[in-house]
This record gives structure tokens, sequence and C-alpha cells, in this order.
DNA sequence: CGCCTCTTTGAGCTCAATCAAGGTGTGTGG
DNA sequence: CCACACACCTTGATTGAGCTCAAAGAGGCG
């Protein structure tokens, strides 16, 4: 098998399958059990923006994300990218598509810095992943989440911008360790992709933060040092 | 148990069976098992505009639409109505939900015209249905298809309005057997709420259609007289 | 019958898109 | 190492699609 990318040996997926139990999906999960789920499985580094899964290209393998965090997007026919979805380290990625035959990857995932996640195959999702019940619970209720987030989004369609960029910072801090820095590479524009408005929308709106001081763009990672202005914009 | 509704016996919930096989879901699945899957199911016939499931509610039953359909939809804090989806006979409703620990219901779930529901309990969902391989399986695909449709209107986002409305209308039209008419009672102002729209904005585009003919409003029913027109304003 | 929601149309306004033009940073190839 | 390309960032000026407000008609339901 090869992605494209560089892949470790077994020991390394020996090591990641350790890993594993941190995430809310997997834990208390056997040892046992955790290496039939990742059986044949490969780890992937990804360096920032490389590819993971390709847009239409035939979907054999899915993912768990270890670390970093990867950008799930595609092309509209006006030519510009729209991003769907962020992903964070526990995410597991593809997998609604591999109970599909011969079907092929609805998005592109791309890395967002340098990522790494375990890649397994199609066969051991449907063979190996669904008849754990627990761990198709668990599954879903993951789904689950991500499909509330897709809701509450469309819930937020009439509001202003200001508060739509909000949003989707505060669920971005909300996804590391340290609660009010983003730890992803996010450019303007891929908020802007997110949210379907133009780049000069969101960046106008984010200057003004940066001046009133609700944002500090250190560098290359974002700090919202006022949470709270920004929760209080979207809940206008 | 009571839904508020009219629930018919157990000889109706034996013939609801019969009909699952029509659906993509449970195609193939044995009497048996179906009824392992129906276990202490009750029918539920709601009239227009009855309420299924309310938002906020214990998330104690979950449904699948056998006929009709339904508005899953939120309040917005601005009070305006925000529809997440419209449903068809043979989806499954609320199955995410039941995985959750004392969950309440995300959206509210409304009849759209007369319909009809079977109603089945959080704990078969997770004694019964999980443990069924196959039927995770195509559940998944299913919900496969309904992550889809986000996406495509996420990704749709940037088109004018026309195309939106266009989008939507031409979604409805494919869940019935008549290939042009929409069989589902559904308002300007729900189609509005859909696409998180005024609802001034959608009749001025629709009454313009039916100048043109592309559409014809008799009755109650939406009928698409020129799907073409409709297709080529998404294309755009 | 009266209330309520949906529909319709018009007029004016506003927020975000578009267009334009310059700046910055990064990677690439000569 | 420099030059060039390319993608992103920034700011300003202009424009327009869709929103808001308003007012009136139409159907459904208790």
């Amino acid at each position: 098998m090869n992605l494209g990318g560089k892949i470790d040996n077994n020991s390394a997926v020996s090591s990641a399958i350790t890993e594993l139990n941190k995430f809310e999906v997997f834990k208390g999960l056997s040892r046992d059990e955790l290496e039939r789920l990742c059986a044949g499985a490969s780890i992937k580094v990804l360096t920032h923006r490389e590819c993971l899964f390709h847009l239409g290209a035939p979907a054999h393998y899915f993912a768990i994300v270890l670390s970093g965090a990867m950008k799930l997007s595609k092309f509209t026919a006006a030519g510009d990218e729209s991003v769907m979805y962020f992903s964070a380290p526990g995410d597991v990625i593809g997998a609604l598509v591999m109970t599909q035959v011969n079907s092929v990857y609805p998005v592109m995932v791309k890395s967002m810095g340098p990522s790494r996640c375990i890649v397994i195959n199609r066969q051991v999702y449907n063979e190996n992943w669904l008849k754990n019940t627990e761990l198709v619970s668990r599954i879903q209720t993951q789904l689950f989440s991500r499909m509330q987030r897709f809701q509450t989004q469309q819930s937020h369609s009439k509001l202003p911008l200001a508060a739509k960029i909000a949003q989707t910072l505060l669920e971005l801090v909300s996804k590391g360790p340290d609660s009010d820095l983003i730890e992803i590479p996010i450019t303007r524009k891929e908020i802007a992709d997110h949210l379907g408005v133009a780049s000069e929308s969101v960046i106008r709106i984010m200057s003004e933060w940066t001046k009133e001081g609700y944002i500090e763009a250190d560098d290359k990672f974002l700090r919202i040092v006022r949470p709270d202005v920004l929760i209080d914009l979207v809940g206008e």
C-alpha cells in the first residue's frame, strides 16, 4: 500500500494504538480489540497541506486523526473551495463512505499543519468495526455531534457575518487543551470558505477585532483574548 | 406509552412491518428479524403539522417514516424557525440520538401532511438494531446520503438564491414516484426557513417562475413544469 | 365570525460582494 | 543567491442581492 506519504513500520502502529485510549471513541477497549480494529493499518505522517484523501478517488481507506488537524473540503462549480469541516484528534474520517460499495471520497482531506493519522482498510471497517456493538454506538455518538455542528451552523445562517466568524473561532479553540488558543494554522480564506463568504469580509471583521484587542494574531497562531466578547456576538 | 396521537393495535404494527421491505434499509431482512427490530413498537398516525418529537424532550423513541413527510427543525435565538431536513418514507429519524444517554431531541419533528410512522423504543435500538451488522451498515449508508445533502447545500452557499430554491425543489420531487410533482404540502415560508432566507425573497422568485411557466402551484401541491430550467439554474 | 398564518407586492435600505491595487511571505527554478 | 510566481493579506470604493418594513388579501381552524 502506498498513499504517497511516509509510512512508518509496524512498531509505529503499535505505539499509535496505545494512544487511542485517550480518545472518547476508543476508551476502555482492550488492547486485543484495538489491534483487531487496526489490522493491517499504517501510520501516515502528513506535512502542512498534504493531501490524505483525494476528492473522487476510490474510497479504499478511512482514517483516525492522532494529532494535528484535517480540512475536509470540495470545490464548487465556480471554482472556489467549500470547507465542510475541520477535524481534530480522535476524529474518525471517511467511515461513512466505507459502507458504500465501489464508492469514491465525497470530499478532499488535507492536513492543516503537521499531522499524524492511522490509515485503515475498508474491509477492516466492515468486518471488524461494524461487529463491535459498543464501538458502533460510540461512532454514532461522534457522528451525532458532527451533525449537531452542521445544524448549529444552519440555524446561524441569518446572523450577521461577525457572529458566524465568532462561532467558527470558538469551535476551533474548544478542540485544543489551551482554552483560548487556536493551535491550527488556519487562514482567513479558509474561514471564509468554511462560511461561504468572501475572504475580504472575514479579513475586515477580524482586523477590526485585532484593533479592538479581542483577538491576537501572533505569528502563525490565533489567540482569542476576549472570548466573552465573541460569545456575546454569537448570542446576539 | 402515549405520545399524544392515535396509536393502532398490534395488527397495525404487523402490517406495517410488511411494508418495510420496500425500503432500501430493510430490504432482504427476514420477517423474524424485522419483528425483533420492531419489538414493542407502535404505529403513529399524524395529521398535518402534528408533532412527533418535541425539541428538548427526553429522547426515548426513534421512528421510521412509512408514508407522508416530516420536517426537522429548531428555533433560533431570534425566534424564527430553521428547517434542517425534510424526510421521506423509509427515513429513520432520531437514530443517532439513541446512542446518547439521558439525551433530548436536538430538533423538533413535525408532520407535513398526513403521515404514518413506526415508533420504537430506545432500548430496542441499542439492543437489537446495533447488533445487526448488515442493518448498521445500511443505516450508515442512509446517514451518508443525508450528510451528502448537507454538504451539497453548504457548497451551494455562494450561489444566487434562485439556484438554492431550485436545488431544494428538485430534491423534494426526487422523493416521490411522480417525477415532477412535489406531493408534500410545503409553504414558501418553509422553503425560506430551510434556506435561511426571508420568505418574501422566496415568494418573489417563485412568483416569477410561475409567471414564466416553469412551475405550477395547483391547489396545495407544486409541480415542476420545466425541470430543465431549474437544473440549469443550479448548474450555474 | 374572528384570529392566525401564509401570500403577495412595493419601496427603501444595508450588509456583504465585487473590483481594484498594493503589500507580504514562501517556495521554486535559473 | 536572486528573480519570479503564486497565494494570501489588506484597504478602499462601488454596487447590488436580498432584507426589512408596510399594507392588504386569502385561506384555514376553533
